[in-house]
DNA sequence: TCCGATGATGAAAGCGCTATCATCCGCTAC
DNA sequence: GTAGCGGATGATAGCGCTTTCATCATCGGA
């Protein structure tokens, strides 16, 4: 191949090579170029050849902008997580990102940072950027959401929660039955007095429902729960510590933590090592969410096992069927959870 | 505001609106609702709220794919980390996004998983969607990216290092000055023979680096540096753990484990925990990173704390300062570090 | 009274691709 | 021999915007 200066073919100087420079040193049209690139089955061997070392010479990237608009589909996955800084939505963003990519699909990613209405915004953003479909945490939205999404068409996915009535498809699991059987598994080791740990009512969906499995554990069994303990930040180990402070001070006395997320737990251990707490003889501690670090603290933290990456990979699953044209059934998909028994409870 | 059907100026049934659409119904030109919704002062009042009311009325969302192409600019911003199953790689995608998004920016994210081979072909997809700018994790890349960036003409900032040849901009901080620091501070406490928890040699960029200081720590104080306790992944406690066992097994005895992140550091600080050993008193811990976790730990983990998310941010700031045309000056942005002294070194 | 500013609006020309339809060739089938 | 067909290629028309340039009032100053 020659290196030295350009050819007729050759790109004007200083712009950036477009598809007609490539068919112009190719010797061939615009839209073989684009059927080489694109359907490569579609042109002769040799003719593909020729395309591919013109690509190369000039070292053209396809605008897919402008392939985009003409083919109106952006192969682009629009995200929102309420937060990034936090291993469980990033480990959902991480299965979905990986299956993307390796479907050539590109991720945009926002945080809502809790807020509803910064989700509608990015959700709108993102439809304005005409992603393919969208990837959404939860299922408390802003009401018109529903409408933006049904105007633009485009296949949803809801995670980490299973919505009573889902936007389109969802890959979830029930936060309430695994709260439930969590504290089910409490009752059942013999703790009687178990407080719950987390944000107050109606601060956050998740936490909500949470509690309400705890609650209902309860209730089935004709027990009375034990005190919601209610922390303001659940992303901090600092509420768990907080929460143990209180908890040892009740009574009657508490003698297990259910918290609604393991980084209170963790803080809650914590809590218990310093102040020379025995964990679980004198207090139990349950966790939600199995972190990498579960298994690692001492003692082991007992929890509920969420299938965060799961969730990523099966909503980009679902969404590239749907785009693919196959039909997804079913649409809500219950992910389960598992509890994990280790020493801490 | 009519609800009830089509008007004249309405969207032909189940399409989307377009601009042509709005225009019709405010009856103005389609250049005045571009005009209105892009530079309203170029607009009078009346049309441009006569152009906002029929914008609400049709629901209408501006393609910005069209108008990527159109304005040659996409206000998207392209970002590649080797992972997001790691809290500090989170935390500046998280400071990135908040930048961008308060820019009306939008983020289209990447996981490398340390290869970059894959980094490079996440760059390239960005760029051929025209991301007006990127930003990459560490100074190790395929030689073929350089010329893929300069042939885009697009600024981009490398974090988390301090490149010797930058590609362009950088906000990140010196691993191996801070590694050294942390060493430095480890003999200057006492620590005789300080063991590196890591990967091995050419494992990873800033593991090699963060080993180098510490090396060269001993170096300039004439000591012989204690042994390198190679471990397989340095983002699982699991490393940690084995390596203690590993440091307790050597003679003569090593007193201190620096290790390359806080997730090592956890697992042997657990290790010890479980094993009976004395925390620093038979050995002592320091991680790097000071992630969340690190003051909760018992004891409370002694590291080094990185600018994660100011990374991200400042990352994020200087990629719109260039596109807002402004000089940005200086082009390497150290952000430092921190020597956290708790109470396990 | 006339003139160049100034402000508000519009018409037209692309941005760089893909979709669609047309063309052309060589081949098989009768 | 020729109709018919599939494979390979090309010409053309947009995709829905922004940019640029033109138009046309309106207005204060000479």
């Amino acid at each position: 191949m020659s290196e030295d200066g350009r050819q007729d073919g050759g790109a004007r100087r200083g712009r950036r090579p477009r598809m007609a420079d490539v068919a112009a040193r190719a010797g061939v049209s615009l839209v073989t170029v684009s059927r080489a690139l694109g359907q490569p089955q579609l042109v002769s061997p040799e003719t593909r050849q020729r395309v591919t070392a013109a690509v190369a010479e000039l070292g053209y990237l396809p605008d897919l902008v402008a392939g985009s608009l003409a083919s109106s589909q952006t192969r682009i996955v629009g995200a929102v997580v309420p937060t990034l800084a936090n291993s469980f939505f990033a480990a959902s963003v991480q299965g979905l990102s990986e299956v993307l990519d390796a479907a050539g699909y590109q991720l945009l990613l926002g945080n809502s940072g809790y807020d509803t209405r910064r989700e509608q915004s990015l959700a709108a953003a993102f439809l304005g950027r005409r992603a393919d479909g969208l990837v959404l945490t939860g299922s408390r939205h802003e009401a018109a959401l529903r409408g933006v999404i049904a105007g633009a068409g485009v296949p949803v996915v809801e995670t980490w929660e299973l919505p009573a009535e889902p936007l389109d498809m969802v890959a979830g699991f029930s936060n309430d039955a695994a709260a439930e059987a969590m504290t089910a598994g409490l009752l059942d080791w013999g703790y009687r007095r178990i407080a719950f740990v987390g944000l107050p009512d109606g601060g956050e969906s998740r936490s909500d429902q949470r509690r309400k499995g705890w609650r209902r554990a309860h209730a089935d069994r004709g027990l009375e729960a034990g005190p919601h303990i209610a922390v303001e930040d659940a992303n901090s180990p600092v509420g768990g510590e907080a929460a143990l402070e209180r908890a040892l001070a009740l009574a009657p006395a508490v003698d297990a933590l259910f918290c609604a997320n393991d980084t209170l737990a963790l803080g809650a251990i914590v809590a218990c090592q310093k102040a020379g707490v025995a964990v679980p003889g004198r207090i139990a501690v349950a966790g939600f969410g199995d972190f990498d670090l579960a298994p690692h603290l001492v003692p082991g933290l007992t929890t509920v096992r969420v299938p965060g990456g799961e969730m990523g990979e099966t909503a980009g699953r679902m969404l590239l069927d749907r785009l693919a044209g196959r039909r997804v059934e079913p649409r809500v998909v219950d992910l389960g959870f598992e509890i994990v028994r280790r020493a801490s409870a």
